[in-house]
DNA sequence: CGAGTGACCGCAA
DNA sequence: ATTGCGGCCACTC
């Protein structure tokens, strides 16, 4: 019942909360998911500036690759999915047609 | 309110 | 294969 309506910040930062442990989403299809497909980029913005306690380590490219701007690095971002039991290849990168998640 | 920015995506050389 | 450029749209200052 929001008499406003939702922010896509909003949205983007719910659909990132309801990805399981495990399993990865790519910015292009959060994005589509909140209603802007071309949105891709804003997803990173909200990523940067939106709720830290988020599992934005679970947020790859449209390549399987981990994002640059992730605090610590790629490096940090793949460390932090190893740690959740994501594969990530010595290239930063994971693979999409095993760990992509797609919500309901 | 206006301008700049970006953790992207896709294509061209 | 790698590198560069533009477009796209919401967020921040």
């Amino acid at each position: 019942m929001q008499q406003h309506p939702p922010l896509f910040r909003t949205l983007v930062e719910a659909v990132v909360a309801e990805i399981p442990r495990g399993r990865v989403m790519t910015y292009g299809q959060i994005a589509a998911i909140c209603g802007s497909p071309a949105a891709a980029r804003i997803v990173g913005g909200i990523a940067h500036f939106g709720n830290p306690d988020l599992p934005w380590q679970r947020v790859v490219n449209k390549h399987g690759g981990v994002a640059t701007g992730y605090p610590g690095g790629k490096i940090g971002q793949k460390n932090a999915l190893v740690s959740e039991g994501i594969k990530v290849t010595k290239d930063f990168t994971v693979d999409l047609e095993e760990l992509l998640w797609n919500p309901s």
